[in-house]
DNA sequence: ACAGGAAGCTAACATCCGTCAATAGACGCA
DNA sequence: TGCGTCTATTGACGGATGTTAGCTTCCTGT
């Protein structure tokens, strides 16, 4: 496994409003989205399947993706379980903050920027910052409301239709963080990244891929995804955006005080 | 489908620390407990399968359970799944609250008794209560440790392994909230909901359940579990109890001030 | 006690998926 | 350029699971 670390130049740091331009944005100000910059301290950038995390470890630091996908992962035996996927803008680990362990692996999936914050850092937003608190807290919400989809998708889905819906969702998600993907998604995953995802071997995820090739839904080609439909796509897939409460702004923060 | 609501007596609302004897309490002060427990305005009581909050609606209120077990369910087709079972103590929807429509339906499992909190009342421990407003957050992080072990789950084990790992997990969720099930726990559910939590036809869990049997694993009887050795249970079912946090105090409080 | 309905159970067959084996293709490195 | 490794692909076989159908048991209301 290929873990190289570096650190990048100060001028490949990302804009305001930018790096950050996930999910936090749209219950946060321009002023709050500063704030929230200036508590990265360091940006860094790692190699291939580098392992950001394990699990168990205690850190006083959380990590916020920058650039590429990151995977949760847990292992058993010999077999590696992917229970959820970052795009850039989320923060990856702050239940590591509030829970103290972390209950599985953080891993780069290729090559990946991120920002890390310290705890201490993030203390001084519970003390200081409430709006910027709240809008964490919806983030760690949100990520609860994916996982429960993968939940549904992993009880109804077969295995072509699992492995649109997760391409359906990046395809939501990176279109929120203002990404347009429409000629093709590109990703690092590979067949056996898809399996874990999915719930299904290497093999039926290789099965997968050539039936949606088979019925002309998507081509994927070492992680990317070429269509020119991608609305057939996603009612293949079944896909139901609304738990990505991505329609406009989640409104939350003008109900709050 | 059976809905019944009725206001229960006086005298039959729990004492402080028993029914909020859940999650929260391994965080809170016992003047903490007799703050949130002074925020529950009405308890009530519902029927079998009772839906207590529909998917898409807009609530003012939360909802936190007391008694009996309660389903996230969502529908498709004619098929139902469930992403989520909850015990007494915890917060059912509190998500509802920051995200304001939810993505899913909460329904009772047999008979429940649940206590309503008004988000205005969430508002005032947003402002006034810091600390409760951290252990509610970090109830909302055990819900996302315990969707990612469900989606593990699907993805790892067969259906017999699923639904020990369910009863595994609901033994261990009981026994933190101070119960004891060592001759047999309790459940309402069919094996229609066995089946709709494992992701896995109602014949299928039946097939499930016999093998379970067959194998001196444990009796499932209309939901109730009779079984002399929870150990081997649990290791049948791969269950390791460390997504829980349930190994003493969570220890949060202590490093957030 | 009785009837009706819900839940549990069993069998047969088809499909989905896992495993093993083998090969081909693509990329990185020397 | 050529080698080696990782990734993708295909075929064959067996096990796990879905579907349909029918039957039995248990609970509940009358």
């Amino acid at each position: 496994m290929n873990r190289t670390t570096g650190r990048v130049e100060a001028s490949s740091f990302p804009l305001t409003g930018d790096f950050l331009a996930g999910r936090l944005r749209q219950n946060l100000s321009l002023d709050d989205l500063k704030y929230i910059e200036a508590l990265v301290e360091t940006v860094s950038d790692h190699g291939d399947t580098a392992r950001l995390l394990a699990r168990g470890t205690k850190t006083d630091r959380s990590t916020i993706l920058i650039e590429g996908y990151i995977f949760r992962t847990v292992e058993s035996g010999d077999k590696r379980f992917i229970t959820g996927v970052h795009v850039p803008g989320d923060f990856v680990d702050l239940h590591g903050f509030a829970l103290k362990r972390l209950d599985h692996n953080i891993d780069a999936a290729g090559r990946v920027t991120v920002g890390s914050v310290s705890h201490e850092a993030l203390r001084r937003v519970m003390r200081d910052r409430p709006g910027v608190a709240r809008a964490m807290w919806f983030a760690t919400l949100l990520d609860a409301a994916i996982h429960r989809k993968w939940i549904q998708t992993l009880e109804q889905l077969d295995a072509p239709r699992r492995i649109a819906h997760l391409y359906a969702e990046l395809h939501t998600r990176l279109e929120l963080i203002g990404r347009d993907f429409s000629r093709a998604l590109r990703t690092p995953f590979t067949q056996f990244d898809m399996a874990d995802m999915c719930g299904v071997s290497a093999i039926h995820a290789n099965r997968a891929v050539g039936k949606l090739r088979e019925l002309g839904i998507a081509e994927i080609r070492r992680g990317d995804l070429y269509t020119n439909d991608w609305d057939a796509l996603k009612r293949y897939a079944q896909f139901n955006p609304d738990y990505l409460y991505g329609d406009g702004p989640l409104k939350v923060k003008e109900d709050w005080d």
